[in-house]
DNA sequence: GTCAAAGTTAAACATTTGTTTTAAATTTCT
DNA sequence: AGAAATTTAAAACAAATGTTTAACTTTGAC
């Protein structure tokens, strides 16, 4: 019988479940590096010190143990990287901007704590599984929303619907790239861009989309900005 | 005997070479919708009309077909895209940098004609083969410098060259999104982003980028531009 | 201690995929 | 036309991978 169905309740508080958690978190770290093809079920069980058909007995198989992963990982970045992004709610439209960037790439570059939760929604961009639409929903759709907010208050009222909407997508571009692209990045500047450049990054970023949103507020032509 | 090496000299005026030709053509066609791992050979071979095995027989195995395919595309793209991106030379920055990005997401978004050189630079970026070191520096470095020219002409004299680029990545950022995140994109404005909105897209990028630069080279601030 | 359920393991299975083999078909050249 | 080279096609092969099977071990309650 399978450990997946949970039967009455939790009649019975399983002592030892060390091993379908380890494979969550070792499923987490391998999708996040591989994506869903690239990731497989033997490696995923090698890394938890597992037997391959660990992986059918807890979740079925590779795709339920990759929802699994999904649902685990949307957890923990929800209590580790609070929806205010940790900054004063009184901050003015530059502050935030710059906090939401700035999160944003810790999400996804920083190497440290397990980024696994912003690796595996870049890796779903890049090659979708039946999981995007749920993804776009719960966790793309509502940090879009937060910087559409953000950057609908830096343009000012009169600006157009859909020119928020390039904006946000041009930010999140930016952000996206340095994971994305990652080995062609280092192979331009001829230097692994680490953890430490993430302050420079995102300092560099909201810099740059803050005079580009600012400067469409002002109604800038496309000649606009340049007194050389 | 193998019909990849050529014996003496082009001795032989080969009357019909019609299967490597359509090999090369299915090639650059599925790996540049699935990258190098995600074709497979006998998806490519049929798309040719071939059989499996003329693969091996015309390229000795799949990655000397993608090496194939690599130059192929390279040459096909040097003809069709020149480098002065189809406008003259005396044009001012701006316009240099609208026509460099148009022409840029025209080669990664456009459906009608062969796109496949600038969906492969993309499918390398995301998920690199033993071949990037040399993509890199035969197709992206010059695509790069190009755009470091205009975007030093913009920023004026004095800019930093790491402020330079920075700005060259965020411009390149923008315009990969599209192609790396389509699915996300196209899930999040509820339609397709078809070839139509090449041109409203560039001209957004061109104008979101070029207040950004413009305003780096004012010495711009965190809160600079803003007068609402 | 016994026993059934839960958990674990090695092996087998089925499928996919890159590659090779072997022979037949076709073309090319004399 | 006929021999030699070239090209094509079907099948076989080997390795990787998702999944299942069946035996074995551990756990927890009686």
């Amino acid at each position: 019988m399978n450990a997946t169905g949970n039967e009455k309740k939790g009649e019975r508080p399983p002592k030892r479940i060390a091993t379908r958690d380890r494979l969550l978190r070792a499923g987490g770290e391998i999708f996040a590096r591989y994506g869903f093809r690239g990731a497989t079920v033997r490696r995923i069980a090698r890394r938890a010190h597992a037997n391959v058909a660990s992986v059918s007995y807890y979740f079925g198989d590779k795709k339920g143990l990759y929802a699994a992963v999904l649902q685990y990982t949307f957890s923990s970045a929800k209590e580790k990287y609070p929806p205010d992004l940790g900054l004063q709610q009184g901050a003015g439209g530059p502050a935030r901007l710059h906090a939401f960037i700035r999160s944003f790439l810790l999400r996804i570059l920083d190497d440290g704590r397990p980024t696994w939760h912003g690796k595996l929604m870049v890796q779903e961009m890049a090659d979708p599984t039946p999981a995007l639409d749920h993804i776009v929903e719960v966790a793309i759709r509502p940090l879009y929303q937060q910087l559409a907010l953000i950057v609908r208050e830096l343009a000012g009222i009169g600006a157009a619907e859909q020119s928020v909407h390039l904006c946000c997508l041009s930010i999140m571009g930016q952000c996206v790239f340095y994971l994305h692209a990652r080995p062609v990045v280092t192979r331009l500047q001829k230097r692994e861009p680490g953890a430490a450049d993430v302050e420079q990054l995102a300092e560099h970023i909201s810099r740059f989309s803050l005079l580009a949103v600012a400067g469409m507020a002002d109604g800038g032509a496309a000649d606009a900005g340049r007194n050389g």
